[in-house]
DNA sequence: TTGAAAGCGCTAACAA
DNA sequence: TTGTTAGCGCTTTCAA
């Protein structure tokens, strides 16, 4: 029943030629006769074959392969980002194999080891950070290492980072220049490097112009932390400025500070927010935010790729506030 | 510099045992002594051992790679399909080896063919239409091909359907129990299989029970084309009530009129979707929808997986009504 | 330009 | 329980 594939032998046999002949002819740039070729071309149709990447990748010891390794895939920036790789990969010829991490913070480190194990060309890990053992072994192995929104304590890698900085300056000076005198700074429990960062730099400004802040942080990075936020926060009347750092929960609060804390915005409160996910420009939000170029970050990523090894590049994915119409004018 | 990765052989070498004693390490219930097996375990640590995949699978001549096709991956209903099916794939040891089509209209047949050359174990099909010459190819092949949310008209695949009748029938008479008198049906312009029975079945049932009814298509499956909808239907001041095909849609659908065509929700007009996406629950939407249970779906690829070639199982995802504010009581 | 032959890293059948 | 041997399907020297 279960017939096996079609072989480079089965091919050679009906085109009667060699089993070299068959692979010169599906490998780019060998010398084969127009003849030859074009014999095998049609046995390779009639007989249905297909080349065996597996055992192609045996030969060249690695595959082209790219691991992918992400969580929350169905977070709206995630999602977003999975998708503009998964293509733009696909685009250069590379193929895309993904491993969920389940939860954000699980170990991703097994995820990786997987990778290896298929002889992947590059790994990309969208979330997580992985442990330095696993730095090491990339490099020794000839596998390229992408890491986006985590800063590594070295210089062998490339990193892609969101200007998280920059950006987190951008919001604060927006909501200074509202005239907000109490602001509140909404981040997730997690932790995550880029949301420190971000809570940082803006605390920074804020700081520095005597502007009242208080931070609030818990739970995961998500919808309803945000309107967690909005209900515990919002009790407090003299909060008039929010900075959430991320778009995710910048919605939560956002619906939490309307619907359940009767809040106006932005006539009593200015929301912002961060990542310009597609949902912050739905009628509904019109979500003031600073946007990260979704573009720009899978071209980087991809670029990265054909980065020589071993050397870090290091690439900021420059930011721009977007005026919508949470922020009062 | 690249060092290559290590092999069997230098693990046996370092044992000062068999390759096929290091093998049989790595293999599941075979026969090892636990001294051996000691020994091999501790060289393949100090080594940096990982098993080479494709050289594994060349011999099985079979990965254990899933090869799943999709498209739109950002948009929140495939978002979380993917999301839920690569941690169930992954927790099953098997491997995603993810295509995204770039386009819900291009073809998917060289994803397919791609997916073949890795000889992967199964397909999954999220979006898109296999062409009939593939799912020949796949049982030819002993390749399970499990397609989801298409019709095929053969015997011998297997297929997830969500109970799109039953769902719109649902839908139909909550619309008809509000008192709906005029009725839009809103749908994209691209007329995916699952919409149309939808489209059909709420337009059957609202037939049958005399409602006017004006059916809606036009653009992608999208938030803006749910906007577009309700700012071209809703100047028909006489429609009451609208059914909009997926979530998505109905999303926009409900911006659109709330925000710019000023409809009170569900006063003036009511609202239904299909999907239960996570943000049809957020607060600013409290959209009353048609679930289909994600963990079933996913359950229901996973169990495909095992189903024996050539046998096709139809598994209808069961839906139910979400009862929740866009619909008059 | 072509074919023969060796080898990529692994597993499985066979003997020991 | 072990090691030896023969492939898995392909690419790539090396001669011809």
């Amino acid at each position: 029943m279960v017939k096996a594939f079609v072989t480079s032998v089965d091919v050679a046999q009906r085109a009667g030629v060699s089993r070299s002949a068959v692979s010169r002819t599906f490998t780019e740039g060998a010398s084969v006769s127009p003849e030859v070729r074009r014999k095998v071309l049609q046995a390779a149709q009639e007989l249905g074959y297909r080349v065996n990447r597996l055992a192609q990748g045996l030969n060249n010891s690695s595959s082209n392969l790219v691991g992918v390794v992400g969580a929350n895939l169905s977070l709206p920036f995630m999602a977003k980002q999975l998708d503009m790789l998964s293509i733009g990969l696909l685009r250069r010829g590379l193929q895309c194999l993904l491993l969920n991490a389940a939860d954000a913070r699980s170990d991703i480190a097994p995820l990786i080891e997987l990778i290896f194990e298929f002889r992947a060309r590059a790994i990309v890990v969208l979330s997580g950070e992985p442990p330095m053992s696993i730095v090491d072994e990339c490099l020794a192995n000839g596998v390229k290492l992408i890491v986006i929104n985590r800063q590594l304590a070295r210089s062998d890698t490339d990193i892609i980072l969101s200007d998280d900085i920059a950006g987190a300056t951008l919001a604060a000076e927006r909501l200074k220049a509202a005239g907000c005198r109490k602001v509140a700074v909404v981040t997730s429990g997690s932790g995550t490097p880029t949301q420190l960062r971000r809570c940082k730099a803006f605390s920074d400004v804020m700081t520095a112009a005597g502007t009242d802040i208080v931070v609030w942080h818990d739970g995961p990075t998500t919808y309803e932390t945000g309107l967690k936020a909005a209900r515990e926060l919002l009790s407090d009347r003299q909060i008039d400025g929010a900075f959430c750092v991320t778009d995710i929960m910048a919605i939560g609060f956002l619906d939490g500070a309307r619907n359940d804390m009767g809040r106006r915005v932005p006539e009593d409160l200015s929301v912002i927010g961060f990542d310009d996910i597609p949902q912050a420009s739905w009628r509904s939000y019109e979500l003031t935010t600073i946007s990260q170029s979704f573009e720009v970050l899978t071209e980087a990523v991809l670029a990265a790729l054909d980065h020589e090894l071993g050397q870090s590049v290091i690439t900021n994915v420059p930011v721009a506030l977007i005026e919508r119409s949470t922020v009062r004018r």
